[in-house]
DNA sequence: CCGTATCAATGAATCGATTCAAAGGAATTG
DNA sequence: CAATTCCTTTGAATCGATTCATTGATACGG
């Protein structure tokens, strides 16, 4: 039982198969009344056009290939799911590829990815893959880092500036006129929490008078953030930090839970908070979580973008496109 | 600049085009020294197959389409990436396609993944489309149903047994010994909700004494159960259930934080409460919370194994399995 | 009525990998 | 040495849609 195919129909309706994909093509190219005799002949014998072959024909494919580090982290699937509403539009689709930090699934994806001739490879990488990358590139296949410093400037990218990130929650926190700033800090070998933490430290030294303390989480869970809590708590009023920068939401989200469960401090009267991720759980934590929120979508979004301005002029030059994380104040420092 | 194919590398080798394919597919067929020659030239020119070619001539692609509702929830997000695991076992790629609850993207997908030819399509429908499916599949398409109920049994499909989480649920609730069930609804159209309530009432009934009541939540947020929260606490202590069964995790969790933010109600003490779908944030939680978890990993996996199992032998009988949820039983339901 | 311009429709060639019948060559056997 | 078997290699045919030079038909102007 074969599909039916286009000299199906074309035999169907009395034409030759290249009348047939011109009424898919370029309808009015075709007379009316083949034009419509072609369509009764589709529809009666349920035709549906292989892509593939269309594909092969046009050496190129319809569909970008997007390799994440960890789907299950809100990051990427919004960031996915953007990703994959921009590509629609072009009338493309995402195949998705999850490398879950492995540098052996990273590379099967950009083998699979290639042998299929996805137009581009959207990637946030885990591995060390430079020469891959550039391989890839060379065969001409576009490359977009998503995540991820722009290096050499060899491909376009996406990122967000997690230091101008740290130096806005800190600044905020200052603005409220506290001095005695705290920055929670996870594994100092995420990238992230080192500029983070950058940024806070660059915001201090701007104001005379205001001071930074790091207090070191073992982790960027809930958990960590609880024990941080606790310690706070058992602490003199007097060496207490006015200000408390969390490297994320989930830690700012624990040292909330222990100091509100024991009552003894208010936030954000004693102490006022801010988070970064801005994840669904800051609206709604007990004290609405200030947060810095990074614009996933857009990121997803301009992924896309970037990666469509290079098919359209393969000439151009890779553009690096840095995003500005964003406050979002809520109730934690209201006060 | 063309890509390089297997003619240029039969004539760099100095072979019929017939070798190479052989190298590429059936080694052994090949004499060791003419593989060598073969190999070389592919490493020297770069080549990557064609697998657009490869996939016209077979009739066949390597990649399965997944239709989801709503890929920035985690229940699909996880599903997704066990999904997309499973896959990769196989050699297969997904493809992912996010409906948004849109019937309107949802037919876009099915009609993109048709012409695609992907093997088959998982999908977790929204729309009214038994008959659009019913087409694909009578083309050849496999279709296996995702979260969603067997319906004629037409497909393969992959649900949770929601009736048996919300009996589960509270069966653990008059386990241990708590007699006054609540049960906090959230709109009666999903039938999610329904589902569980009705589990709840058959436990209930089962236990001479009890007694169930609903509260109506106005959503399966946070907020709602904020308010649902503030509602017990204002109650009359004798009025008050001592068993909570929260038709989502949410809104447990909103509940929750009424209650401790007011410190006149002790969980699980003067209250025990249960969530559903074990989101990450219920073990986490003030009082880390008891909870119905779905086995969204085992779901996408199972779905790409239907599947498979369709493609293997096309004349087998659709099936259907159904997962049971299971009780996670933490400190809010540990006294 | 002829020449020309316009519009439709045709169908062979093409994309690149796979398949398979056929041929070539070496080795084995009687 | 001829016959047979076994192992390699060959290359035309194929998958299905698109392209484009060519043909055929019609209309129009002079």
């Amino acid at each position: 039982m074969r599909a039916t195919s286009i000299k199906d129909v074309a035999s169907h309706a009395g034409v030759a198969v290249g009348t047939v994909s011109n009424v898919l093509n370029y309808p009015d190219r075709v007379a009316a009344k083949t034009r419509g005799r072609v369509l009764n002949s589709i529809a009666e014998l349920g035709f549906v056009r292989n892509d593939v072959a269309r594909q092969l024909r046009a050496g190129q494919s319809r569909s970008i290939g997007l390799i994440v580090l960890d789907i299950g982290n809100p990051f990427f699937s919004s960031l996915a799911r953007a990703a994959e509403d921009a590509a629609a539009e072009g009338g493309n689709a995402v195949v998705l590829g999850n490398s879950g930090h492995d540098p052996q699934r990273e590379l099967h994806y950009i083998d699979l990815f290639e042998e299929q001739r996805v137009q581009g490879v959207l990637i946030s990488p885990t591995g060390d893959i430079g020469k891959r990358l550039a391989a890839l590139a060379g065969r001409g296949t576009k490359v977009v880092l998503v995540d991820s410093p722009a290096g050499t400037g060899e491909f376009s990218s996406v990122s967000v500036d997690d230091t101008s990130g740290g130096y806005l929650a800190t600044k905020h926190l200052l603005d409220l006129g506290r001095r005695h700033i705290a920055f929670v800090a996870g594994p100092q070998h995420f990238h992230q929490v080192r500029d983070r933490l950058a940024g806070a430290a660059q915001a201090v030294a701007e104001v005379a008078g205001a001071t930074l303390e790091v207090l070191q989480a073992g982790d960027l869970t809930v958990l960590a953030g609880r024990s941080v809590g606790d310690e706070l708590v058992s602490r003199d009023r007097a060496a207490l930090p006015d200000g408390l920068f969390c490297a994320n939401d989930l830690l700012a989200l624990g040292v909330m839970q222990s100091v509100t469960m024991l009552h003894t401090l208010r936030i954000p009267k004693d102490m006022a908070l801010v988070g970064y991720d801005d994840i669904d759980f800051a609206a709604s934590a007990v004290v609405a979580l200030t947060s810095i929120r990074q614009p996933t979508a857009l990121i997803g979004r301009t992924a896309v973008e970037l990666l469509a301005e290079q098919l359209e002029d393969p000439e151009a030059k890779p553009r690096s496109v840095v995003f500005r994380p964003e406050l979002v104040v809520r109730a934690s420092t209201a006060g």
